[in-house]
DNA sequence: GATCTTATTGTTACAATGTAACAGTAAGAT
DNA sequence: ATCTTACTGTTACATTGTAACAATAAGATC
């Protein structure tokens, strides 16, 4: 197990299920493997397993709807970009989160309130976790 | 496969070892456990099977030294960044490689020659192999 | 120098993740 | 009723993360 990283983290291809899928609320296994294939070789049945066992981890809900199964985010973005880039501020870039966060302002991926959630996630809550004395 | 990433990437657990040995040149398995329990909570015989495999996949290479296996990193700390990296700029800042460069600029992590040969990889052979018409 | 101890090396294993095949089922088309 | 096509469920295999355990080497001890 990692030290020092508070929250559990996501692999990467979760992240890029997650990406697609906070993009807009409930998807279907077909949509989001159809815009996964951007930027994975995946054949169907593999997005399908990412997605199930996703559901498993509580990262996603499942509802059927008109005979198929939609899927929600069970985690917000801001969420899920703090557990995703946790290890690389802290071994990568060693900045500390002040920095991370900033840079987050300057680029197009979060919006102004998801900055700041995820700056909370982040600064706040990790320096109280980390040893602030 | 994950698409548009020319260089193969690096795991966490790879680039946590690699961090280590590129503090200084050679280090064997037992110097790499003791420093590698700082960010791991691993035994012994979990840092000796990361190398290991890692010897065999060409990222460390050893030779025998008065009795005891010394390991070396057979790539350079800006590539094993930029391996490493490469997935995190892309999808996750959503910022050009440019930008990543220069936050490396402001950060610690690289000094000016790596933080050059880094920009060489990310921003220059990276923008040939996207689509640049 | 034979044995005991301790560190290093080699081998094997098991769970989680990445990747995919394939079989079953439902629903519209013929 | 059957054919097709899409969706769902189940199973499998490679790699990575994590570790146990056996074999061997090298000093320390008697």
């Amino acid at each position: 197990m990692v030290k020092n990283l508070p929250l559990p983290d996501l692999t990467k291809a979760e992240f890029d299920i997650l990406r697609i899928i906070w993009k807009s609320g409930k998807h279907s296994v077909r949509e989001v493997h159809d815009q996964i294939t951007a930027t994975h070789d995946w054949v169907y049945s593999t997005t399908k397993t990412m997605m199930d066992r996703m559901t498993r981890k509580q990262l996603l809900a499942r509802e059927k709807f008109h005979g198929i199964f939609l899927y929600r985010p069970l985690i917000s973005r801001p969420k899920g970009f703090a557990r995703f880039i946790q290890f690389f501020a802290d071994r990568v870039l060693e900045l500390d989160y002040g920095e991370v966060v900033a840079l987050f302002s300057r680029s197009q991926a979060l919006d102004p309130e998801e900055i700041q959630e995820l700056e909370r996630l982040l600064v706040n809550d990790m320096e109280e976790y980390h040893d602030t004395s």
